[in-house]
DNA sequence: CGTGAGTTTGACCGAACTCAAATCATGTGG
DNA sequence: CCACATGATTTGAGTTCGGTCAAACTCACG
């Protein structure tokens, strides 16, 4: 038992401890966003739902997220909210074209993320070209998953939505037993439903055998072909 | 009645004669793609609804619209089709990422574009960090117009999605009378509603004295403040 | 004047939303 | 260790809005 547990584990390489009280304190150092480009910069430490940097805010720095899931999201006039991505390790967030945030970012799970000065970086760029095109690379990966992401909330079935956010979750993590980080309403918001639409969803996939449900949160991928029909 | 005509004209700055046969041919020479970005290259006319470039096609060219209106979208597994967006003069086409194009081009009216080679624009950002910093700024743009785009796909209501593209357009036009250069159908895969769906919002649009309909393709906008109501 | 594509309108249907209630999960204090 | 409180999730019933199918209409063009 102890076992299937530990197979669930993920989105933290900061060892057993867990991020959050018993932490080494924030720390300075050299910050790399890329192969090429590295700055100075420290971390910081969020917890469950913690604003890192919120829409319509002067955006002085870039973040690198070193441990947890964090999630970017902007607000409707109407005062619903579209989550526009979810974040993992490893990916470079806060850099936008402007310099004021357009979207807020805000931890799912306890997180850690490294701070880099924005101007440090614009620096670098003038100076050094290989900096500047991984700079340009970025906010290319950036767009192009904004453009998956539409491809997704164009979809038509509430199932089809959900079985593509599971399947591009399993290509994230690598597993099939997947342990969602985010709530359900999280999900609703990224993919454009309602809470109770993606939880009926879920459970008809798991009615069809698709999927299994142990717990709301845990999610194991049982027939991946089923699934990807849903894809099409 | 004929300068009523006259202000609903748009999309050519090539003067009176139109694009189409009467056309000088191709031409060569320097094509600026931005104020420090130019290379040589030269130009092509497009007919309605003909293809400039197709998706999973080579990205060998860049494009620089001069005249005309061209939507870029992308077939989806169903069969449907996503426009991602609709293209005015001076607007930069086929700058992606990849070495692959993930959309297709094509002219919605007629139309003439500006090519350049991908590899001189490669080559000229290494060599000029100002250039490098323009095809950045280019790829930017198109990340917040596609952020744009997404809010207006995730509003609820099929009038309020209308709304919002016609304010758009009217924007962009500078003029509160739109001359619609594109079909229901391509305003329906724009908005991510069926064509029955755009009619219908026009026609409610009238009857509610926010615009006035005296063509399909012409649009006055009557009450601005409805309109934004709407956008709220 | 006829033709055909594009657009509008109508009737019906279904999927997702809304509101409401039941259930589950988790942590707290006794 | 259990009872309870709280928030998250699931389930149910009814409604609404946009999709679907079909038919009428408009307009540009030959």
């Amino acid at each position: 038992m102890e076992d299937a547990m530990r197979s669930f584990d993920t989105y933290t390489d900061l060892g057993g401890a867990g991020i959050g009280g018993a932490l080494p304190p924030a720390t300075g150092g050299m910050i790399a966003l890329s192969p090429r480009v590295s700055a100075p910069g420290f971390t910081m430490d969020f917890g469950r739902n913690e604003e890192i940097y919120g829409q319509e805010e002067e955006a002085d720095f870039v973040y690198r997220l070193v441990a947890g899931v964090v999630r970017t999201s902007r607000l409707l006039s109407d005062g619903r909210r579209q989550v526009v991505a979810f974040h993992y390790p490893g990916d470079v967030i806060g850099l936008e074209p402007g310099d004021v945030h357009t979207l807020s970012a805000e931890a799912v799970t306890e997180c850690r993320v490294a701070l880099v000065k924005r101007r440090s970086l614009e620096r670098a760029a003038e100076r050094d070209n290989g900096a500047a095109r991984d700079l340009w690379a970025l906010t290319a990966r950036d767009l192009q998953s904004l453009g998956e992401h539409m491809m997704l909330l164009s979809r038509k079935g509430a199932a089809e939505r959900v079985a593509v956010f599971l399947l591009q979750l399993a290509e994230r993590t690598e597993t099939d037993r997947l342990e969602l980080p985010m709530s359900r309403s999280d999900i609703a918001d990224y993919l454009g439903l309602t809470i109770e639409s993606v939880s009926r969803s879920m459970t008809q996939l798991e009615r069809e055998g698709a999927i299994a449900l142990p717990s709301a949160r845990r999610v194991m991928l049982r027939n991946r072909d089923a699934l990807e029909d849903y894809a099409c």
